[in-house]
DNA sequence: GGTAGACTATGACAGTCGTTATAGCCAGGA
DNA sequence: TCCTGGCTATAACGACTGTCATAGTCTACC
């Protein structure tokens, strides 16, 4: 504690931002809540994040994208079927961990609708996520014997049915959801590796 | 026009208020904007529905997943391949037509952190709703030939993996990932009723 | 004609929103 | 010792929030 904790302030708050959107949605949170949710006085968030709520909101999905995107690739390492059991288990945790209140701060961002004109970078952000993860899934599905087509169709279906699977979870309070659906994914990435 | 069509106003202002969440999530939409959408005074909101926000959003998210319930079913007389087809359909037109602007009110309201105390009564119907549209894919499973425990797991991935594609094709100003989770899901289906 | 009840118009309430401005603190280097 | 610059504290801004109360209009029936 003999060196200063303060550049570890500005990534406790967009940390801490990625969870509070990840529970309330991008809109309904307010700078106000995720500077109080860090521990950090509101002024700051305006001097770390000039551009304010979008930036702010921007850094939290990126943040959030690159840490999942960091853990399936370390997990696939071993090998499809590895990496959709660590990318069910991550979300499993936080699901259970916040008592079905937080999800995935990438989906929240992703259904909000954005103001006319130019796309907002929370959005493009959001986009880019999920294609770096179906990219690392698909990638990993053709190293395994897959056709490419159909390596890109399950990694799209993965991504996809475990961000729905999770918000159907916290709408029964229940992760049985997320046990089904577990089981079929991997049935379904066991077919595509060996193609029938 | 010579009947009054003051009955079909509170029709209205739910279809409206469904929309409304659908794009922007039900904390983020006002009352205010929610009557002035569906060309409702204020007033007539908290005359419609006294008990104010809540109410609306609640018989919202049971007027969509009544409505999708109701074509899910009709679809599926003619089989799975058949239901799923048309309950992709029809979500890709809500998509496209909004031009990736609207997506499902079930899910936006699932992804809402509840407040301290009993669950809301429109997270509740959020969660009727979904295991509504899995009761009807996994009956029509089993009634085609689908093993029990299979047919739920696939009905939970299907409505899982819709919910997530639309939000992914939202984010991405895209129908492609839907046309991918298209695929393979009906690539489920034939291997789950005819079962290898 | 008159009256009851469904609906609407208007305005207010206390509180929060995103954002900005200004002044203050408190560590580091000269 | 002073001073510079990163960080914070405080207050304010107009606009918006959910909700309520009141007074008003209009329609349908007796």
């Amino acid at each position: 504690m003999v060196t200063s904790n303060k550049p570890e302030a500005r990534q406790r708050i967009v940390a801490g931002a990625a969870d509070m959107i990840s529970r309330r949605g991008l809109t309904a949170t307010s700078i106000r809540e995720m500077a109080k949710h860090s521990g950090a006085p509101l002024g700051s968030t305006y001097h770390y994040f000039p551009d304010g709520k979008q930036q702010l909101a921007t850094e939290a999905v990126r943040y959030t994208g690159d840490t999942i995107a960091h853990s399936l690739r370390k997990a696939l390492r071993a090998g499809p079927a590895a990496g959709l059991e660590a990318f069910l288990a991550l979300w499993r945790a936080i699901v259970v961990d916040t008592d079905f209140r937080a999800g995935c701060p990438v989906l929240a961002v992703a259904i909000e609708e954005p103001p006319d004109g130019p796309t907002p970078p929370a959005l493009a952000a959001a986009a880019q996520a999920f294609t770096d993860w179906e990219n690392l899934l698909a990638t990993s599905l053709r190293e395994h014997g897959a056709d490419p087509t159909n390596a890109d169709e399950v990694a799209t279906l993965i991504v996809a049915a475990v961000e729905g699977t999770v918000a159907m979870c916290r709408a029964k309070h229940s992760i049985e959801p997320l046990d089904r659906t577990a089981t079929q994914l991997q049935r379904l990435i066991q077919l595509t590796i060996r193609p029938a």
